[in-house]
DNA sequence: CTAGGGTTAG
């Protein structure tokens, strides 16, 4: 596509939608209802707004072109396919089919639906001459949830026939190119956006941070962010966002401060960011007044806030809390129960996990592949392997669901912490899917606490080969070699690592003290139960002298303590078991 | 006609 001869015209569209004056003027017979309509669909209540539309055809009033919009809108809304095509043959009967504003309105009700044909038909229907720019557009970003291909078609013909681009054609476009494969065209799309000086358009230049940020191109979507000169809540919320699910979680605390600090007031959006983030780090402490703000705000009907207020709370080891917040659920959704099991299922209380899992699906709650990735990782840290088994045989049996290879490495470490590992070897050898690295990385911890060095290294070689920069498979292989007095098999390891440039980055470990993370120094290798241990003693040896900050009979009188390895939550229980 | 939202491992 040649960049020159876009006919990009960003000027604001002629209104098409009824605006005020035009709508007052032409409500006619229906304009009582009509207002009404209007009305309950702008403050989204579409469920509403359909029974007001069947009481409206019940009084005999006649629906017009002002009326359709809004029902449409709700329907599309609410996912409502049969009175979604009830509805079209009411346009038609009332001949309404050749308003802009139906027709958009029709198809993006028929792109919602995913009823593509529908949509297309529609669109067909309407004499090429009458097709404005945005009966393309709502065929356009509608087509973009199906591929990117499919709505570049319909951009093509738009341009072949020298139909005028708007700034909405631009926006139902960008989100299309929001996988990594199609970053090109969405920054070739972004310099015409700005050589046309367009990203002063903030919706424009949002929609672009976002896709960005959703390409794996974090630190282009931060540049966009600093280039805009009046950021908006939305902006924010992209960028925090957008950290957010990059992992990038103490920058998401930062930019939350600054936030703060131009003036904006969060909304849930943010605090949904924020929190995982939090979550992540076990930053309770910033949790805890997210908490009071969505109080504050009365967000806590939010769904989406609910849910990352369990999932903070059972993360940083708070399952009191983390459950307060779950029952307190009026619907739980298959996300919530998630969040809990995770929970549970992280702190040593596999059982618990379990239970709820069980629970769930008394409830009718289908359980998706996700939350079988987190009940099977339960019931491998409790030792709970028959359940677990039998778990993952239900998911293909019970659910239809077919495991990927996620599933298969949480069995083979269920199969393998229970010393079953001829049984795990088998399972890879019988996968339907291609095992990922994770399959033998799992094995291979399998290899090292039942001490079986010929698998070991058969695992091993399977992993590097698949994940040849992986530092994991050397650290494991090189710990079974030195367990079974192997000396030169951990020089074979070590001369491995050179040649290919590994360097093993230490493991820090954390210890919360008075809201603080202080760092303990860096991990060996042992289990958690383990390592804890060794290090308390060394630092009663010590007498807490040396780098760490913290004494060791500090950490005795410590109330609440919590322990992070690796940024992992140990339990309570153990820490207390320990002390 | 359009843009910003939660849960995943070792």
């Amino acid at each position: 596509m040649s960049r020159q001869s876009l006919p990009l015209c960003f000027k604001t569209a002629r209104p098409l939608q009824p605006t005020e004056t035009s709508f007052s003027a032409a409500v006619g017979t229906g304009g009582k209802w009509n207002t009404q309509l209007r009305e309950l669909s702008k403050n989204r209540q579409y469920n509403q707004a359909l029974i007001l539309y069947r009481q409206m055809l019940r009084s005999g009033a006649t629906p017009n072109a002002f009326t359709f919009p809004f029902v449409l809108k709700s329907s599309a809304s609410l996912s409502v396919h049969l009175s979604g095509k009830q509805l079209h043959c009411h346009v038609v009967k009332a001949g309404c089919l050749l308003e802009p504003f139906v027709q958009t309105a029709l198809i993006s009700m028929y792109c919602k639906f995913r009823l593509f044909d529908n949509a297309h038909k529609v669109f067909d229907e309407i004499p090429e001459s009458a097709r404005l720019t945005v009966c393309y557009n709502a065929l356009l970003s509608g087509l973009i949830q199906r591929g990117l291909s499919h709505g570049l078609l319909v951009f093509h013909e738009m341009r072949a026939k020298g139909v005028p681009l708007h700034a909405v054609t631009i926006l139902g476009l960008v989100p299309g190119c929001t996988i990594p494969l199609h970053l090109n065209l969405g920054s070739s799309l972004h310099c015409l956006v700005m050589k046309h000086g367009f990203t002063s358009h903030l919706d424009v230049a949002n929609c672009f941070l976002s896709m960005y940020a959703r390409c794996d191109s974090i630190e282009s979507a931060r540049r966009l962010f600093d280039e805009i000169p009046e950021r908006n809540l939305i902006t924010w919320n992209a960028m925090i966002s957008g950290y957010s699910q990059s992992g990038l979680c103490t920058q998401v605390l930062d930019l939350f401060r600054d936030m703060q600090c131009s003036g904006f007031y969060p909304d849930e959006v943010t605090l949904v960011g924020v929190l995982s983030s939090c979550a992540n780090l076990g930053e309770q402490r910033i949790g805890r007044e997210v908490e009071e703000m969505i109080k504050l705000r009365g967000y806590g009907s939010n769904p989406f806030v609910r849910n990352s207020l369990i999932s903070m709370y059972a993360r940083c080891g708070d399952l009191v809390m983390a459950r307060a917040n779950f029952d307190a659920m009026a619907k739980k959704t298959v996300v919530s129960w998630t969040a809990i099991i995770v929970g549970y299922g992280m702190h040593g209380q596999g059982e618990v996990a379990v239970e709820l899992f069980d629970q769930m699906i008394e409830e009718g709650i289908r359980p998706d592949k996700l939350v079988f990735v987190c009940v099977l990782n339960a019931c491998s840290h409790a030792g709970l392997t028959e359940k677990g088994l039998g778990y993952f045989y239900s998911m293909q049996e019970v659910y239809s669901l077919s495991p990927l290879s996620v599933h298969y490495a949480c069995v083979v470490d269920l199969l393998g912490r229970a010393g079953r590992l001829g049984e795990a070897l088998n399972l890879i050898e019988s996968m339907p899917v291609q095992p990922e690295g994770h399959v033998w990385g799992a094995l291979l911890g399998a290899c090292k606490i039942h001490k079986n060095v010929e698998l070991a290294e058969l695992a091993f070689n399977k992993g590097v080969e698949l994940e040849p920069a992986n530092i994991g498979y050397y650290v494991l292989l090189s710990n079974i070699y030195s367990e079974a007095g192997d000396m030169e098999g951990v020089g074979r390891i070590r001369v491995m690592m050179r040649e290919r440039g590994l360097k093993k980055d230490p493991g820090f470990s954390y210890v919360e003290h008075e809201g603080k993370n202080i760092c303990l120094w860096p991990a060996i290798h042992a289990t958690k139960e383990m390592y804890v241990m060794l290090r308390l003693e060394n630092l009663a040896r010590k007498g807490g002298e040396g780098e760490n900050p913290l004494h060791y009979k500090e950490i005795l009188v410590v109330k609440n303590l919590r322990i992070w390895i690796c940024g992992e939550a140990v339990s309570k229980f153990v820490v207390r078991l320990l002390l």
